[in-house]
DNA sequence: CTAAAAAGGAGACGGTGCGTACCCTAGGAT
DNA sequence: ATCCTAGGGTACGCACCGTCTCCTTTTTAG
């Protein structure tokens, strides 16, 4: 049989490094297993990558290259709960397994959470502030609500609602709750009208909104391709 | 030396087990060394939890035992601000560092959710059903805000801040912005007035409000103490 | 008071996984 | 044809989990 190298074997280890972080999450992930899958030995992959953690990551993002577009039904609203019953779905398909389990691992080794961070939260961010800003210009929404916190709420929560309870999918009317108890009040709330506590200190003006806002403009992003090149390919090339 | 038995031993190797916890993280936590420092091995420990994550539960709550009061300074914002302030201490003291460390070791472990659960998430959430309710009284809030997951919000956020950001402390910035510019912002929003989105469906009105809240009435809860005594002792007892 | 039965202590063992080292071989480059 | 790089096979040391066996101390029962 022929012997692969270079870009071709890359490609199988990180192929069967990805296939067993959906079967086995990345607790079950071992190196040997990858190897072995891949039809190479272990020598290989430690050549490219220094560790399970390395390798991880990599496999992630081969997992996550899929792009995501942004829902436009006219609504803040129905956009909004489009958008959550996206990510719903992808938190409880393998790849949000993969996704939460890795995040979880992030917590200990911390070389993980680096490579991870951009590849998720960041350009998550981007989809929502997108969806909102078209609620502005529809006038649905006031403009002071763009504000990246703000506009991921929704998806805190709901991550949130899969580290608290166990894993399994959240039901449909949590999504619902989050949409119509929590997020449309905030933004509701964020229009400055009727004060409500008439008391002391004026409630906003600080140092924020530079630091935190990026661009937010380009409309199709897709979910990991921005900074990416550094941990896919080895320390040694 | 006299050879310890029973509730004596039982508590030597908790108190080990919750040093090796502060010292290495739930990574890092080895039965040998829980035993070793306890003086005794590994045996009597396995006599009394069956793995390591009972093991890890228990030496948690052990830890957590110290009692969070309320804090009432009769203005909702600084009460929040407050409130948020100290669980920022918290997540971000020795504790902290070993409650995320469970929280995402559970990911992957089911057995330690569940004991985990109760022990911060469930408490918690009574606290900030307090805090908000002395504000309705006050008239500082809607009764419609009392809700489990309006009110535990701030957390979360912050709690999704050493999610994403790794461990570090929140700058608190960080914590002024949550309370400023959405957890206020959402109960604001939350009195219902300003509609925002005139369009169709009448927003609010949904089955909530029976399942999820509580009784939220007894003042000075202690953070853990309450559904207690399966995991501290034994399975063989 | 003595003997049986719990319960603790010491240490070994098998299993699994990480990361490393050694040596051999394929195959592209010169 | 020959070098040298990179892949392959395998064994190793280490650390940890969880189990088991043997022995000793303490408690309890008779």
């Amino acid at each position: 049989m022929r012997r692969r190298r270079g870009a071709v074997l890359v490609d199988a280890i990180l192929r069967a490094a990805a296939d067993e972080l959906v079967e086995s999450g990345y607790a079950g992930l071992t190196m040997e297993a990858v190897a072995r899958r891949a039809g190479t030995n272990k020598n290989a992959v430690y050549r490219r990558w220094p560790g399970k953690a390395a390798l991880g990551i990599a496999a992630y993002r081969r997992l996550a290259a899929a792009a995501t577009d942004v829902p436009d039904t006219g609504s803040l609203r129905e956009d909004v709960l489009e958008l959550l019953r996206r990510v719903n779905r992808q938190f409880s398909s393998p790849l949000g397994a993969v996704q939460r389990d890795l995040l979880a691992a992030a917590a200990t080794e911390a070389d993980l959470l680096a490579g991870l961070r951009e590849a998720s939260a960041d350009a998550g961010s981007l989809l929502w502030l997108g969806v909102l800003e078209r609620a502005v210009t529809r006038g649905e929404a006031p403009a002071s609500a763009l504000h990246p916190r703000v506009a991921t709420v929704a998806v805190v929560l709901l991550r949130n609602e899969y580290v608290v309870r166990g894993a399994q999918t959240a039901p449909d009317d949590v999504l619902v709750e989050i949409v119509d108890e929590i997020y449309l009040p905030l933004i509701r709330g964020r229009a400055g009208s009727a004060p409500l506590h008439p008391s002391a200190d004026p409630p906003d003006d600080r140092g924020h909104d530079e630091e935190d806002r990026r661009d937010h403009e380009q409309p199709e992003q897709t979910l990991d391709r921005q900074a990416d090149d550094r941990q896919d390919q080895p320390h040694h090339q």
